[in-house]
RNA sequence: GGCCUCGUAGUUCAAUGGAUAGAACGGCCCUCUCCUAAAGGGCAAAUACAGGUUCGAUUCCUGUCGGGGCUACCA
């Protein structure tokens, strides 16, 4: 149990003490962490919440239920302005709870009761085309929430479901056939993919003949010619090799790779299927899912007013043209994550700009009575210094290798001047580290909702509330249990530390809290409370090695000390796993 | 036009309806004979505007202004 949980448990029974059955209000009254030290350690409103509900004064409240609450071994209370209740914790119990950790492979963080299967979609890059910063954030964000998924427990199915079927095919295969440079596709694939891709698309706005061969190109292709179906499979290769060594770079797994194209003799059956349902029908030509006013029209994705009138705006699952969009891909995507995974939860870590598109889908989910926990995990824009859509001055993207190339060599620098001495070999890999943690945690540590605007100094920034900030700390563990002979995986103790110093009582105030913090996450799937928190511990650490003498202390003192840094290691190690930043030893 | 979303120090970002709104960068002061100074300790500096609900509002509601997005056959 969390000191959260059992500070909330003796006010629960306090107040049914007090109140008997009147307790029905008491549902939403819970303990917080105090927002600051001076208000004590955790803090309750239950006293206001109920003097509203039961007409009393609030702090006469209080008064009653720190009556019931008594004397607590774990915390002392207090009453404060106008009603709270203030819990300050005692360092003896922090010590407690730090011995229990100290056992606990798990830090204290107890899994889920509930288990789940969740997939989640994160990614998705398009086939021949390069990732750019735009795939960040959906990328980065994806594989952290996979990672504490999993670590809560749940059973955890990654899927990038690449673009790899759709009409820009048209265009690559006829400039495979009559525009492409062997010898660079060799070199790197992705990029002559791009180039040709580009030249083929200029040319057709130039020439409506190359325009309509691409077309024809692309209808061979569907209706499954041979020779098409051969160089599509080609590029889809080609891609996932280029795609595998960046996500291998960024230390990023995919259980599946399931794209666009693996659902295609899905899509007509599944318009069949809605249109006996009567879920869907003909439009203008164009089968279209309706919603037919069963919601309230300010909230319903299928419509939207012009003019004062409210008008159907439907998800179109079939073209007049007979094609099938993004919609219809998405559908059949959710049926077979359901059928095929049993999933219980499916996440879809997408722009926020897809809003109205996956309440769309979600809708349509609901019309045909599957239900499950469908999230879209969205996230704001990355914008350029004008806040308008990120582009370079050309208006071309900049590439997530170049990101990443970029980000490792300005770490590279600061290890060469910070520390010429390690071996060639070590100051790669922390340069490699230190500069892909960087880009992770810049993204971790906003809220993913939130805009941003794209500045290399601050994605890459080494300083300051960054990852190599979190690194440093670690390092600094390191060189002390260097020191000691030992490791902080295998300090063990006969008894609790003993907390005196105040920088040693903040440090395991924040030491605890990761029992408290992580479950949390997944609620809201907010990666960034994670680093935040990360960032504070880290904060304490420092403020506790400078104030506090670890190895030239003595006695038990030393012992306490030596537990203090080894879960702050074991706590930093994990914590930043599951945001997948690597923790060098020595940096 | 309508709908969604955002507006916080000079800049870039935080803040489950809680108390004196946190950081970082930049600026100005200190601290390495001491476990890695990629560090620590200080100072100055902000909730777009106007109402409302509430014991209490950056947070919820209404309106105004401003940025971004979406608004039937791209994904």
């Amino acid at each position: 149990m969390t000191i959260k949980e059992t500070l909330s448990q003796h006010l629960q029974t306090a107040l049914k003490n007090l109140l008997g059955d009147n307790l029905s209000c008491a549902c939403k009254i819970n303990v917080e962490i105090a927002q600051d030290l001076r208000y004590g350690d955790y803090q309750s409103n239950a006293a206001m919440v109920l003097a509203r509900q039961l007409k009393k004064n609030p702090r006469a409240l209080a008064e009653d239920i720190l009556q019931g609450l008594g004397e607590l071994p774990e915390a002392e209370t207090e009453i404060a302005g106008p009603g709270f209740i203030n819990f300050r914790v005692r360092p003896s119990f922090f010590a407690q709870t730090l011995f229990s950790m100290l056992g606990d492979p798990r830090l204290g963080v107890v899994a889920t009761s509930n288990p789940k299967t969740i997939i989640i979609d994160f990614s998705a890059p398009n086939v021949a085309k390069p990732m750019h910063v735009g795939h960040i954030r959906s990328t980065i964000i994806g594989d952290t929430l996979a990672r504490i998924a999993r670590f809560m427990g749940n059973k955890v199915i990654t899927d990038n479901h690449i673009g790899d079927w759709g009409t820009q095919f048209g265009m690559i295969l006829w400039g495979w056939k009559n525009k492409l440079n062997p010898e660079l596709l060799q070199k790197d694939p992705i990029a002559t993919l791009l180039e040709v891709y580009k030249n083929v698309n200029t040319l057709c706005k130039e020439q409506p003949s190359v325009l309509k061969e691409c077309k024809d190109e692309l209808v061979k292709l569907q209706s499954g010619d041979s020779e098409n179906l051969e160089i599509w499979k080609q590029c889809i290769q080609l891609t996932k090799v280029g795609l595998e060594k960046i996500y291998k770079r960024l230390d990023i797994h995919f259980d599946y790779w399931l794209g666009e194209s693996f659902y295609n003799d899905a899509l007509s059956p599944l318009v069949q299927n809605l249109m006996e349902r009567g879920i869907a029908r003909e439009s203008d030509g164009a089968i279209c899912v309706f919603s037919d006013g069963f919601h309230d029209p300010q909230q319903d994705p299928f419509l939207v007013s012009k003019n004062g009138q409210w008008l159907p705006v439907p998800a179109i699952i079939r073209k007049a043209d007979g094609g099938f969009l993004y919609a219809t891909t998405d559908l059949a995507t959710l049926d077979y994550r359901i059928n095929h995974f049993h999933a219980d939860a499916i996440w879809y870590v997408v722009g926020a700009a897809q809003d109205k598109h996956f309440k769309q889908i979600f809708d349509i989910e609901r019309m045909r009575g599957v239900t499950g926990d469908f999230r879209h995990v969205a996230f704001g824009s990355i914008l350029g210094k004008d806040r308008r859509p990120f582009k370079t001055r050309d208006g071309e993207t900049v590439s997530l290798q170049d990101v990443i190339d970029e980000a490792i060599e300005r770490a590279s620098r600061v290890v060469h001047e910070k520390n010429p001495t390690l071996p060639e070999e070590e100051k790669k890999n922390i340069a490699q580290a230190v500069g892909i943690g960087a880009i992770k945690f810049a993204e971790l540590s906003q809220n993913r909702l939130s805009d941003y605007i794209f500045d290399w100094d601050k994605m890459l920034a080494l300083t300051g509330d960054t990852a190599p900030y979190l690194q440093n700390s670690f390092v600094r563990v390191c060189s002390i249990f260097r020191k000691t002979n030992t490791d902080f995986e295998s300090i063990q103790s006969e008894k609790a530390p003993i907390l005196k110093h105040e920088s040693e009582i903040q440090l395991a105030r924040l030491l605890v809290r990761f029992a408290e913090v992580v479950p949390a996450i997944l609620d809201d799937c907010r990666p960034n409370l994670l680093a935040a928190y990360l960032y504070d511990l880290a904060r304490s650490f420092h403020s506790f090695y400078e104030a506090c003498p670890v190895l030239r202390s003595e006695g038990f003192e030393r012992e306490s000390r030596l537990i203090l840094c080894a879960l702050t290691a074991r706590v930093l190690k994990k914590g930043m796993g599951l945001l997948g930043i690597t923790l060098p030893e020595r940096m």
